[in-house]
DNA sequence: TAAAAAAACAGGAAAAACCCTTTTTTTGGT
DNA sequence: ACCAAAAAAAGGGTTTTTCCTGTTTTTTTA
């Protein structure tokens, strides 16, 4: 085969890698070249001299995830393009992989059709995205102009609100919170509402929610 | 091919599934012969004269998931062996879909190899445990003696405590909820208390965290 | 069909969470 | 040392949550 297209797959989940790749290696004109189980095993698997064309990269994975390997990709070999795949549909984890440099975004159920319309799309055309993802991108950018997004927010948490926010996921009341972290309640009630700004919620419950939903705190 | 051993394979995410049935059908001692996305296309799907040994089933789908499907299987054809498969290496999970008779239990992060393991074990010995499942059983099983846990006291929970658990999960207000459930906030007061009695929390963070580490909500 | 059990509802009260404004303390830069 | 900005603390108020102890209504069961 002169002209098969190199692709590498980096997914944690052994099982769906495999089959992944099993799938690929069917269409005759792909062929993937490397798989890892997260993106510190891809860097480390790279050879310079024998790069993919794309990468179909899963989203959340233990020591290097999505976002980190996709910024990674950008700044170092800005030619490899990166095909985002997630469970997830949500906006804000669209929104943040296109941001860190992703061509295109497929979700682990859409069919094979259009992980193989994925592929030549990125090859020919550049990018692919499809209609769940133009239409998130498009919902987003309406909020980015006048509200500060959650995407850019989540990094600007100061140490204190981030322990805060981690103890918040409990049963605790603020009362305990602020003995242990050895502040006043009145200073825990001001990290309390400087993140129901930042993280744009109403509620202890939806701080909570934003914190799990975001892998600041695991269940 | 003879004697090949039948396997149905049950998962709503496609790429997943069509990726896991190409690896399947790899081993020439075992066919793929039924696909499914979910417990009721599976259960449309199946021909009494032509059963499956082994079926491959996921436990988070839409529709009808792996509990609900694993009981129809353990009503109607006891003889059909379940391997549940899930990302999830959470306790309750394996607890609960082992109670539902399920045979064996795979997290989405085996190899092949052990998958392959799986499939022998079942249909030699008639279960596969593997190390994982076994300290999550045990350890389980030391828990129940003495305080009632969170595994029975999931499924006794009525139709409107779980429709409030659900709403819960959000910046609601019980006032809110109440309206929204056309009840009045007494009665929904009753459902909160009952809840905390059951799933053994004493805040409204702890039932939403329950909530979702039990995966009530998804998010 | 009467008794028992479960579900719905209620009043009241204390604790916790939430919200707004203002003051004090700390910190970084020139 | 002084200023400006950020962090911490506080005061004082409203709303929501939590926790009692009940009554009424509906459903189940003997």
């Amino acid at each position: 085969m002169p002209d098969q297209h190199q692709i590498a797959v980096i997914d944690d989940h052994t099982l769906f890698r495999k089959g992944l790749i099993s799938l690929i290696n069917v269409f005759p004109q792909y062929q993937v070249m490397l798989e890892a189980c997260n993106g510190k095993d891809f860097i480390n698997q790279l050879d310079p001299n024998h790069l993919p064309e794309i990468v179909l990269m899963d989203i959340s994975m233990p020591e290097m995830d999505g976002y980190a390997t996709c910024e990674w990709l950008k700044n170092n070999y800005p030619q490899i393009k990166v095909l985002a795949l997630s469970t997830m549909d949500a906006e804000t984890a669209i929104i943040k992989m296109i941001r860190s440099g992703a061509k295109g975004y497929i979700v682990k159920d859409a069919d094979l059709a259009e992980l193989k319309l994925a592929f030549s799309e990125l090859l020919t055309v550049g990018f692919f995205y499809n209609e769940l993802v133009s239409r998130k991108v498009i919902h987003s950018l309406n909020r980015i102009v006048d509200e500060n997004d959650q995407i850019n927010t989540i990094q600007k948490l100061s140490e204190n609100e981030l322990t805060f926010l981690r103890l918040s996921c409990s049963e605790k009341t603020y009362q305990e919170i602020a003995a242990d972290m050895f502040k006043s309640e009145k200073t825990i009630d001001g990290y309390r509402a400087e993140l129901f700004k930042k993280l744009n919620v109403t509620s202890r419950v939806g701080m909570v929610m934003f914190a799990i939903k975001n892998g600041i705190v695991q269940l």
